[in-house]
DNA sequence: TAGATTGTTAATCGATTAACAATC
DNA sequence: TAGATTGTTAATCGATTAACAATC
């Protein structure tokens, strides 16, 4: 997907383009053919300056006086988002979160697989969730080549999230999505993207603390 | 927590502080007495400046030329944080993101108690998860004003969630963490704060892609 | 054509970074 | 005192909003 010159995409604006996607997803279901940015930006709660400029920063995919092709525009934004490439996922740390995470029905939506679990209790290793085996962490470098696995899910105790990923990272995993409350060290190439939930829990603290 | 002027702190400074919170509880757990800026933000990877910053919108809380009492620090970030409330939390739709979340250890850490949990399946209804037994959701205006429950987690598939959060909002609910990956529509004094998981994700394939 | 709506440029707003006086 | 480090003001940077020409 072409990105306009050299100029770099905010993570503001890409963190709504999985809104834009799942709400064209909602069109689509609709029988919706065109959408404005209007129409958009009213389900969204988000201005249609802002829908036009976020799009407009990877291309040219409206038609003025008309609006957006919805399927096109599912397309696009999905091809941006990289979604098509159908990356291969695995969850470490088999526990509640994990398990959850494994059967989260949301990913397979969007085109993520789920080809491998670990864990390290010997309780938990050769059971299956979501009809994928439980393989002994210390397969992982292994099992991450043969089945290509491109993304981590790490869903540990933070005390043993920076092992995992040094493993991960060792392993020649893409990117790690990390659930564990801890400030890992990767190398400058790798991509993380920290889920800690204690952070969305502890704003709607302060804000109801305020009201 | 007393604020300066009228001056209205931003979300990406609220976001920061449980991080500070958590970073100051293990250094508190290392038995580290005074910190500074510079090793708390070298600990999270953000500007000395930027934690000073932050910091200093809510008060004095350092000293010049030493740095900042753990213990004190972290008891100030806690009480602007509303974690001192020790917030009543009910969570609504126990598949498995919802068991895993009324079994997440880590809020009980910050102070929140789960105390109710709810679901429409019969065969869920009267289940015991982590000692609190599921109930029966036609009854969660009653049980949200018996147990004072201030915080409703959103955990059922997005075509319940509205219903769901305007029963919540009904019962008196203070604010609502919705994990539903749906636009809800809530009074404007109802503080929402939606966790999307597809979000996180989304963003990382993304960046994978671009490597 | 007239009305509608995009894409883009300019203006504004807000957040981060830099600099440094205050002071422990 | 000298060195260290905060708190705050000023400068910069980046993101959002407003405005409007292009055009379907």
């Amino acid at each position: 997907m072409k990105m306009k010159g050299q100029m770099s995409i905010s993570n503001a604006t890409i963190d709504r383009l999985p809104l834009y996607f799942r709400t064209l997803r909602l069109a689509q279901d609709e029988g919706i053919d065109i959408i404005s940015s209007d129409e958009l930006g009213r389900r969204l709660g988000i201005t249609p300056e802002q829908i036009r400029k976020d799009l407009a920063s990877f291309g040219q995919f409206g038609k003025k006086g008309v609006g957006y092709y919805v399927n096109e525009l599912k397309r696009n934004v999905g091809e941006i988002l990289g979604l098509n490439n159908h990356w291969n996922m695995a969850v470490v740390g088999i526990g509640h979160l994990g398990s959850a995470l494994a059967n989260y029905q949301n990913f397979v939506t969007l085109g993520f697989r789920l080809v491998a679990l670990f864990d390290q209790d010997p309780n938990v290793i050769g059971t299956t969730v979501n009809h994928v085996k439980v393989e002994d962490i210390r397969n992982v470098n292994r099992i991450v080549k043969e089945r290509n696995i491109h993304i981590g899910i790490i869903a540990v105790p933070a005390a043993f999230a920076q092992g995992v990923a040094d493993q991960l990272v060792e392993a020649g995993i893409r990117g790690i999505w990390n659930f564990a409350p801890i400030k890992m060290q990767v190398p400058e190439s790798m991509h993380i993207v920290n889920e800690d939930l204690s952070i969305g829990l502890s704003s709607l603290s302060y804000h109801i603390t305020r009201k």
